[in-house]
DNA sequence: CTTGAATCTCTAGTCACTAGAGACATTACA
DNA sequence: TGTAATGTCTCTAGTGACTAGAGATTCAAG
């Protein structure tokens, strides 16, 4: 049995943030002592290690809830699980297809002045001010 | 003048977010009509394209409250933009080298399981009970 | 002058936590 | 067994950048 500190310590995951997670229905109700203190068995630290590995890679509360359901039932068929996992990853594509378009109108950006200057002389400030100077959309 | 509706049209910010821009100090207050609503003049007009652009870009409020100090004392130096837009830089080149980790992560596991089995046997869901499975840190 | 659209302020909700207060429990050591 | 340090409890509020909605008022068109 873990306190919730050992178990914090085990995943990574921070106390409050285990208490969040209880609250969310990530994490079912965990078993108290006399004193009314959190202890955690084996199955618990294997849960948290699931959603803190799902946070990791970006998943939300609520996909990862639907994805422990899944886990729950071993029998079911596991089509919404690749659904999720699929979406997630066409997710981060289209984040990293923004980012490389912003990577570019701020490298020409900040490129275009040194800082020795003054704001009224500022490519900075007049790119920003002007989107006419971008090559793209964002 | 424009009413704030007008504004909300012409930048492609909508009203509510105007109104909190106001709010956060990088609008001036605007004038009022006799009946207290908001008019905009032209400056008014630019300012918030400023705001919408540098938002497009990726800046803070914070960091675009900044700007704008700098943008309205054209004779002071121009240093801190140019640190600002260098550090959203590197802030954007850090999202995307992470994103670019969990994309690989996620195509690996979205690509082991296509959806006809049950959960029990997911590839999907033994990748994120188990980070061994994955090739890097995340 | 009436009608309907626009605007006003204010509060609360979003997401995934994080911080802090004040009270209570547990553990280690003398 | 006593005591001190550390851990844990619940509760509230704050983060960033908005978004949604209620209920009241104002504006513009016909
Ligand atoms: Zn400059
Ligand atoms: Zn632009
Ligand atoms: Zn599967
Ligand atoms: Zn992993």
């Amino acid at each position: 049995m873990y306190s919730i500190g050992e178990l914090s310590k085990r995943t990574k995951v921070k106390v409050p943030t285990i208490r969040y997670y209880e609250e969310m229905g990530l994490l079912p109700e965990a078993e108290r002592t006399s004193g009314n203190q959190r202890r955690y068995d084996k199955a618990g630290l294997e849960r948290l290690s699931f959603i803190r590995h799902a946070r990791d890679l970006g998943f939300s509360i609520e996909a990862i809830s639907s994805l422990i359901d899944l886990q729950d039932h071993p029998d079911r068929s596991c089509e919404a699980a690749t659904d999720i996992a699929t979406s997630q990853l066409e997710e981060v594509r289209a984040k990293i297809k923004r980012l490389r378009a912003l990577e570019k109108e701020l490298s020409r950006i900040s490129k275009g002045c040194n800082g020795e200057g003054v704001s009224g002389d500022c490519y900075v400030l007049a790119s920003l001010a002007d989107h006419n100077l971008c090559d793209r959309e964002h």
